[in-house]
Formats: structure tokens, C-alpha cells, sequence
DNA sequence: TGCCATACCGTCCGAAGCAGACGGTATGCA
DNA sequence: TGCATACCGTCTGCTTCGGACGGTATGGCA
């Protein structure tokens, strides 16, 4: 049934299962704490995408009439529906990466002879600046049952960051022999 | 210089530093033997954008006037100046992930009990059958000196991909105990 | 009571990204 | 000669994207 459903439409419907009743600017806070550190999102999508998933019967809207023209989505039952049969289908797609830093260590030949140190000196400071990030948030949850099972994602999303932070500390290490001490 | 070019634009101007002169075609390829691992361009994209940046002078386009009506584009000095630039400079966005299965583990709450053990399963076939890929690439380029500046992003790749495989295992090792054990 | 600053909230628009259909060209082999 | 297949480029319609913009509620201070 529908079309077919981007990643975004799955976002909002997923959100509002979790949450209940939503609006907008519901969706917008609740990616942006969330989702929003490994998938950003745009807010205006989180403004149009829902009215879409409206129209194709898979959200109900209520308008407030009086101050803020304020709309609030709630999930029908094939909204439901849609959710729980992508939740169970197979994931053909592997994940795609988009990180610049990548991009300019693949092209790093054509730049000057420090630039991949300043780079390495940089993504360290950055992944480890979003690993502390990452552990205050698991500490701060590790207790509250509600919420436990949406934090797995986290410890992907830390896996990962170590990962990365292992890869630039070495490359780090083998190119600043030397070369470009300065900060 | 130039009003400000996407992470396209640089994939065009760096491949074509790497290659020497090139066609869309050239580029399609050569994107999808690397960078297209990593980071996907639909070929469009391709063709429109060095026209747009022969527009501004970064690369220069020659037509063949027979047979197939084939562009090869060669850097200019603004180009190469242009692309050094970018690779000096800091980068401050971090990485996106863009993962599906990642998005489905989050909404895992409101599927139904096996759907975790099955995403698993399927993460960890995935990415063992990547890393066979990428050992492979390692394996056959090990000591062609040409490329070996560019393979280093393939360390990042694997560690990306260790990280992963050693996150969904570990998932499925604590999701799988008595549950659902059918492939 | 009136005014301002600031947070809160929603819409709009132009530009870029994207998937994939389509159509034409060269090559090889039956 | 004819067809299959790989090679190559263009086009179209749609979605995504970033960010500017504009309106609304709240609290504090004059």
C-alpha cells in the first residue's frame, strides 16, 4: 500500500508511535535529541512530510482554530500497519557514509604535505568531542526503562565513533612524524 | 572564489586531478570503482556538474565533433587552486550515517518480537560480505604505489565496517538466546 | 499598562540532489 | 546483414535541502 515511503516518512510515523500525538515542532525537538545525530533531517520536512502521510490516510490531523494554527498528527491504524510491515521487511540498502573528511583524505595526494595531519588533528578532536557527547547521554538514560531500547542505537553509534577516532589517531601517528608539529 | 561548490563539485574536481583528462563517463566509472562505496552519486550528476563548473572556469571542457558527442574536461589553474584550497581548510561538519537498519533498531519498540533478530542476521551477513569486498580491493592493489595514497580511505572503510559487523553480532548473540532461531 | 527582547513555531522558495527512463552509438558474433 | 549487447549521454519530474522570513506567546522591566 502508499506509493512507496521515503526514509523520512518512517522517521514521523516512527516518532509518533513512540510518542503519541505530535506535532511538528513535537517531531523537529524529538529528531533533533535523537535521530538527528546520525540521519539529519531538515525541519521544513518535518512540517510537509506529515501532511503528506495525512493525505494517504496513514496520519489523522487535528487543527487548533484559535492562536498558533497548530496541527496535531496521530497514527491511524494503517499508519500502524505501514510502520510495523517496513519494520519487518528486509533492508536491502547498505549504509551510506557522507563524511567529508573522508572525501579529502581520498584526495589528499593533490593538497600540501600537511594537510592530512591538520585533517587527522581535527577528526580526533571531533570524534572525541562526540564520544563524550554520546557517553553523558548513556549515562544519564542508563536507568530509565522507557526510553532503554531506543538507546542500543547508541552504542552503534559509539562503536562507530571509537572506530573512526582508532583510524585518525593511527593515520595521526604515522604522518606527524616529523612533519608539521604545530597546532 | 566561486559562490561556494558541493561536496560534488570537489568529487568531480578531485577525480579529474587523480586521472588527468576525463569524460562523464571516465568519471562515472572511476567514482564507482571508489568513492561510490562510501558516498553515492546518481551519474546525473555526473554530466551536469563539471559543465557547471566549466561554467565557472574550475575546468575546461573539449567536444568531439563526431560520433558520439563526448565532453573530456581537463583542470584549470583556478581548479587546482580551488580544489588545494578546499583540502587546507578545516572541516567542521561531522559525518552522517544514513542507515536504514540503524532507523529500524531505533523504532524496534514497536515491532514485533523477532524483527530484531532478524534486522541482525541480516546486518552481520551484510557486512561480512562488504569487508570480503574491501579485503579483496586491499589484497589486489596491495602494491601498486600508483593508488596507494588513495586505499588508505579503505582502512577507514574497514574499521567502519569491523565496528558495525561487531555491533549487530553482539545484538544478535543477546537478542537470538531462545527466540525465534529460524533463518 | 505598555514596550521590548526572546523564545517559540510554521511557511515558503530557489537550488541541488536523485532515480531511472529513454535514445542514440559502437562492437562483436551469428 | 541483422541482432544482441555493451557503451554513452540526456532529460524529466520529483524529493530533499538550507535557510530566510514572518508571525505568536511569554516574561520582565519601565
Amino acid at each position: 500500500m502508499a506509493d512507496r515511503l521515503s526514509p523520512t516518512s518512517y522517521v514521523v510515523l516512527g516518532t509518533i508511535a513512540l510518542r503519541g500525538p505530535s506535532t511538528s515542532y513535537d517531531l523537529k525537538r524529538a529528531v533533533g535529541r535523537s535521530i538527528g545525530y546520525f540521519w539529519h533531517f531538515p525541519h521544513a520536512q518535518l512540517y510537509s512530510e506529515p501532511q503528506r502521510l495525512a493525505e494517504l490516510g496513514l496520519l489523522e490531523a487535528e487543527t487548533e482554530t484559535e492562536g498558533r494554527r497548530r496541527r496535531t498528527y496521530r497514527l491511524t491504524e494503517e499508519g500502524r500497519a505501514e510502520l510495523k510491515a517496513w519494520l519487518a521487511e528486509p533492508t536491502p540498502e547498505h549504509f551510506q557514509m557522507r563524511d567529508i573528511a573522508e572525501l579529502k583524505l581520498f584526495f589528499n595526494e593533490v593538497g600540501e604535505p600537511g594537510d592530512v595531519a591538520r585533517l587527522a588533528r581535527e577528526q580526533v578532536a571531533a570524534h572525541r568531542e562526540r564520544i563524550a557527547v554520546y557517553e553523558d547521554m548513556q549515562a544519564r538514560y542508563a536507568d530509565l526503562d522507557a526510553v532503554a531500547k531506543r538507546m542500543i542505537t547508541l552504542r552503534l553509534g559509539l562503536e562507530m565513533e571509537h572506530a573512526a577516532l582508532r583510524f585518525w589517531s593511527s593515520l595521526l601517528d604515522e604522518v606527524a612524524d616529523g612533519i608539521d608539529e604545530t597546532a
